[in-house]
DNA sequence: GTCTATACTTCGATAGAC
DNA sequence: GTCTATCGAAGTATAGAC
């Protein structure tokens, strides 16, 4: 309950918000009780990383599993933006919090450049000269950027982008779910 | 003095610790003054970003004036990132901010998409399929979340998308700087 | 585990003298 | 413009009873 609190607390008025009274208040509890289950508000901030990492786990294991892999990888990434952009300006200035995002970065990118990997090679799908790991991180880049901006209420460029993007997209997904189709057919 | 102490401060510990009593002591000034001059700590978040757009608006003339523009806009979108974040997530609940940088944001876009279609255009450069205005929010997402994660000491797949990035921009700018020998010549 | 009580610090903001 | 003085609210955190 506290988390949730801390969480929503947040997203919607950011990460100066969360302070024990207000997320007790939030969640209908004491202030002391914040202390006595996270001892000091850098660890309720970590429990709510790792919390929050477990949930984004769970979700990109479904997303690498989909046939339309760079689509739910696009989606993947436009979700919960605001959050993401509070806590990596809380990790900025609270190294804790700041150790625990990168390494979990790292992580989840290197998975998702295994599974595109792994898709490129068994499909032949021609990449453009794009390696998977370059197209991961312009997958993130550009889906972040679009995101966090539409949030902002900036919209500029972003139609033609998105242009560009489907039009990328919808050639490799051909290519997959053709040769998918192809596999398939010769089992 | 009291804008370049909320500046610092914003930079070195977020927007969590500009409060006046902070900025103040920074500046080495009394605290009230800093109600004196912006009478709310609302307007000196304002203030500040103010003064900001001023030096990106003189930074973004020269850049989008150098022979290189690519080169020159990446780096100009890969400064003070840490500011950028931070101004963000403040924007995310502080609709008077929200409302500044948004305009501003769309302001500046425009004029980097305007000077990139000229030049594209002037030179004839082949920019594959992809629209000045497309190229442009391209260049911002890349450069700024690669420069985001560095502060954050991710690094997974930057080389890779470097690499992508720098074969691009130089051949973009040997079209460039080709065309413009030859225009030059015609003198 | 949850409560009351509390210590101490810092916050935004104002009043009024000089 | 700058000072002293001050308000009331809110911040993190702890002690100790139940």
């Amino acid at each position: 309950m506290l988390l949730d609190a801390a969480r929503q607390l947040m997203l919607e008025e950011g990460y100066a918000a969360v302070t024990s009274r207000r997320v007790a208040a939030k969640a209908r509890l004491k202030p002391q009780l914040v202390y006595y289950y996270f001892r000091t508000m850098d660890d309720l901030f970590l429990a709510l990383l790792r919390q929050n990492v477990d949930h984004y786990l769970e979700h990109q294991r479904q997303v690498l599993e989909s046939p339309q892999v760079l689509q739910k990888l696009w989606e993947f990434h436009t979700t919960e933006t605001r959050l993401v952009v509070e806590l990596t300006a809380l990790a900025n200035h609270r190294p804790a919090v700041r150790a625990e995002i990168a390494a979990n970065a790292e992580r989840f990118r290197s998975m998702q450049a295994e599974v595109l990997s792994r898709v490129i090679a068994a499909h032949g799908i021609d990449s453009k000269g794009c390696p998977p790991m370059a197209l991961v991180v312009l997958i993130t880049a550009l889906s972040r950027i679009l995101a966090m901006e539409r949030d902002l209420g900036v919209t500029t460029g972003h139609a033609e982008t998105l242009a560009l993007v489907e039009r990328y997209t919808a050639e490799f997904e051909r290519s997959a779910s053709t040769e998918r189709v192809k596999v398939a057919s010769h089992r």
